[in-house]
Parts: C-alpha cells; sequence; structure tokens
DNA sequence: GTATCTAAAATTGCACGCAATTTGGTATAC
DNA sequence: GTATACCAAATTGCGTGCAATTTTAGATAC
C-alpha cells in the first residue's frame, strides 16, 4: 500500500547526483510556477509554428527543443503530443518510432482546413442568427465595425496588412464566440490558426481580394442583422470557400511550403 | 495498487544496492512492443468511457489507471491527454493541477456536438456528391444497402439494437470516407464516438424513431445519386439536426449522466 | 565508385523518483 | 457542536535514466 519511504520525513539525502542542467543546482526553487512550464512550451512552439519561424516540414527533436526552450523533454513531448493531433505537427513513423515535423503547407490541407473552418463557423452563424433581436443587433454592428476598419486597413496605401489581418481574425471570432458553445470554440480556436498559416505566408499576395472579401462580410452582416440563420450559414460558407478559392490560386502559383 | 508489478525491472540505481538477481542472468524483454503501451492504453481507456464502462464525471487517477492497465504513468498522462484534448475527458483545475475525469453527458454538450458533426459530415457528403459518376453511384448503392439493412434491424421483433447501431454508424462512415480528407476524417473519428456515447445511452428509448432516420436516409441517398452537392449537404444537415431534437427529448427526460 | 557490413551516435518510448500541491482526517480551542 | 490548525495521505508536474530502435559514419570488399 504505502510506499516504502515516507517522502516527507525522509528530508535531505545527500546525494551527489549529476546537477540539472537548467536549474542553479543550489536550493530546487522553480523558476517556473508548475503547470506553466508544459502549457508555456505549447504556446512559443505554436505561436513558432503559426509566425513561420519553424519552417513547414522541419524535423522537430525533442532533445533540441528541450534544450532551446530550456525544460525538460517532458513538457516537450506533451506540447508536440498536443500539436500533432491539432494538426499543427506531423508524425511520420520510422519504423515503431514517431518523428515529429511541422506540418508542411499543400494545397490539399489547405482545401480541407478551409472546408472545416467553413463548416463550423457557418454552423456558429447560424447559431448565432437565433440570438434574441437585440443581442444579435449589437453583434451585428460590432461586425459591421470591424468589416469598417478592415476595409479601411486593406484600402490605405500601402494596406496595413498586419492589422488587416487581426481585423479579419477578430470579425470572425466575433461571430463564432456569440453563436458557439465551448466545444465548438475551442475547436476553431484551433483550426483558424491553421488557416492562419496559409494566411500569413500567401497573404502579400492576396491584398488585390480584399473587395470580394469585403462583400461577404456585408453579407453576413445583413443576414445576421436579419436573424436568418440560414443565409447566414450560406455567407459565411460563401465566405470560406471564396478564401479557400483565392489562396488556392497563389499556393499552386508560388508552390508549396515543406511538401518534400 | 502496489506499484511494483516486477514487470519492468528497470529503476535500479547503478550504486551498490541489491542486486537484480533475477534479472542478472537473462536480458530484460519488453513483453510488449515498444510505442503499442501508450496507444493500447489509449484505447482502452477511450472503449471504456464510450461503452459506458467508466460512468460519466467518475475521476480518472492516473496511479490507479497505471496500475489497473499494468503500464506505467507516462503511458497513462499521455492517454489521458490525448482523451481530454478530444472531450472524452475533461480537466478541473484543482488549484494548479488538473484533475481528469470522464466527461459528462450533458444537453447542450450532446446538441454541441451533434452540430458539430452534422456540419463536418454534410460537408464531406458536399464532396462526395462531386464525385465522378460511376464512383458516386456506386457509394449510393453502398449507402442504400446498408440503409436497408438498418431498417430490417431495427424493424424486427425485439430491434437488434447493436447492429443496427453499427450499420446506423457504418453508413454515415461511408459517406464521410468517400467525401473527406485526412484531417476531416480524422476529426470525425473522434466525434463520432462521441455522438455514440449518447446514443449508447438512451438509444433504446428512441428506438421508435428509426422511421424518421430512415427517410431522412433515404434522401441523403437520393441527393448523391443524383450529384446534388447541395441537396446532400441539406440531407445530411437535416438528419443529424433531427437526431439532436430525438435524442434531447430523451436526454431531457431521463436526466444528464456525470453532471454534479 | 558503389555496395555491404558494422560500430557509434542519435532519437524515441517508457519507467520511475522527487518535489509541490491539494485533500482528507484528526486533534484542539472556543 | 463548530471552526481552526495541523499532519498524513494522495495526486499531479516535471526531470531524468535506461533500453530499444533508428540513423549515420566509417571501414571493407568488390
Amino acid at each position: 500500500m504505502t510506499p516504502s519511504t515516507t517522502k516527507h520525513a525522509a528530508g535531505e539525502r545527500g546525494t551527489a547526483r549529476t546537477p540539472p542542467r537548467h536549474a542553479a543546482s543550489r536550493r530546487v526553487i522553480r523558476l517556473v510556477p508548475r503547470q506553466e512550464v508544459t502549457s508555456t512550451a505549447y504556446q512559443r512552439l505554436r505561436d513558432l509554428i503559426v509566425a513561420g519561424r519553424l519552417a513547414a516540414g522541419a524535423p522537430l527533436i525533442e532533445t533540441e527543443l528541450s534544450a532551446r526552450l530550456e525544460v525538460s523533454r517532458t513538457p516537450v513531448r506533451a506540447a508536440l503530443q498536443r500539436l500533432q493531433q491539432e494538426g499543427f505537427v506531423t508524425a511520420s513513423r520510422a519504423g515503431t518510432m514517431l518523428r515529429a515535423a511541422v506540418a508542411p503547407l499543400t494545397a490539399a490541407d489547405m482545401r480541407e482546413v478551409f472546408l472545416m473552418v467553413g463548416a463550423l463557423e457557418s454552423a456558429a452563424a447560424r447559431m448565432a442568427a437565433g440570438l434574441e433581436p437585440a443581442a444579435r443587433e449589437a453583434l451585428a454592428a460590432e461586425m459591421a465595425k470591424l468589416a469598417d476598419e478592415l476595409h479601411a486597413a486593406s484600402s490605405s496605401r500601402p494596406p496595413d496588412i498586419l492589422r488587416a489581418h487581426e481585423l479579419h481574425v477578430r470579425f470572425h471570432r466575433v461571430c463564432t464566440a456569440a453563436g458557439a458553445g465551448p466545444r465548438l470554440l475551442a475547436e476553431l480556436d484551433v483550426l483558424q490558426p491553421q488557416a492562419e498559416r496559409y494566411e500569413r505566408v500567401y497573404a502579400s499576395a492576396v491584398v488585390h481580394a480584399f473587395d470580394e472579401a469585403s462583400r461577404e462580410h456585408a453579407a453576413i452582416v445583413e443576414a445576421l442583422c436579419a436573424g436568418d440563420g440560414d443565409a447566414a450559414e450560406r455567407a459565411v460558407q460563401r465566405n470560406w470557400r471564396g478564401s479557400a478559392e483565392r489562396y488556392r490560386q497563389v499556393v499552386t502559383i508560388l508552390g508549396e511550403r515543406g511538401n518534400w
């Protein structure tokens, strides 16, 4: 039943063992609080991938990441497994082992990601259209405002890509958060950054299409304002299908990344 | 809860200690091949949850599962983290730690799961409707056959619930696999068993609704056969919305599980 | 030069120890 | 009887050792 050694009464046993690499070996004070190590490792890796600093297709070696992030392999492993299941990382089988790599950017994968985001977000928009009229109109007003700012940012000279992108993300997120429950929201929080990987790489080549996106956004707001769930669903679907098509053209021209 | 089940003879510090005499002569052979330990732990836990053998809301203690599955905590942890991210397990924060429990079955969660499955599967059906006519018609024929068998199984006396359920799963899976890419397929492979949790618990009370489901299935096959993507998408959506409504009534009558 | 075999390095999968923290129970004060 | 202080058990987070396996490098034969 009880382990052979009681943990608290034992105290210090002066076993001279190899000093830990990361911490100053004097006292075992946690520099980073418990439970933060794994989550920050996840966050950092994910940001590196989304931002493109970790190139598509790059191999992800546990010990190397462990050294670079200055944590042990355990949180790195946990982060990699999560990223893999979310789709940011692919695991290729090498014999019986699994080798992790940054997920490549391919036209087929992009098509699928945009398809999934469109399907889920349009379902959320349909729910949002079923809100009380007051809440619904407030939501439509906020989205209209974001759409205007987005239009302004993208039609300025030179276009403010970063700001436009952030506004674009917020436009969709506001609508989603209003209609979706926690699970759908979590799923979109994982999928949207993966769409963002494609957007970041190819956004500069798609700036000309902002007009079309702008019209699609207006249709979404209008349907929401009217409380028409079917129309909202279709409008969001059209928007993502349009995006997918716009990016597809660019990806096929500029080539795929990390698929080799 | 004795942690040393002697199966793995690792761990002795190299210092002069108790000689591992029983292991000295022969090499320690892995009883279970590498990489299988974690995945089988995941599979077994997931099956236990879906089948209801691990009740909704039950706490999941790493050391206890580790002893029961006869593996160390490491693969159990990996399996739990994956199950949590997939939604089979919830993690409640206790101070700075995370305590895992089997995800409860609630009306709100069911609504969301069915919504997501409907959104994703209808998107896959739309793709499937865009296949070559030959492949499309073969798919429609197979689905029609499954739908017939399903109807037979559910209208026999007594209704063969298990077989009907398996046919139902296969009906949807065939359609999905034909139209979806690997990501969408993987996502549905995670979400469908979660819908199955509700179906298993409440299926006996919903048998009377098989007629309605049967008509909905026929509509899906018809749309696919005609190659009408829009109609296929709508038909799948109607089917899942109908299912959600049928189960919602039962859940609210019979009560929620594990939500306390 | 190419192919094949072999030894070493690299990498992953798993087990386990330890510390930090929470939880539960018991004694004590009021 | 209830509230509080406190100690022990339980539980999780993280680091690390070790073996299995893969990959790489080097040597040798052809």
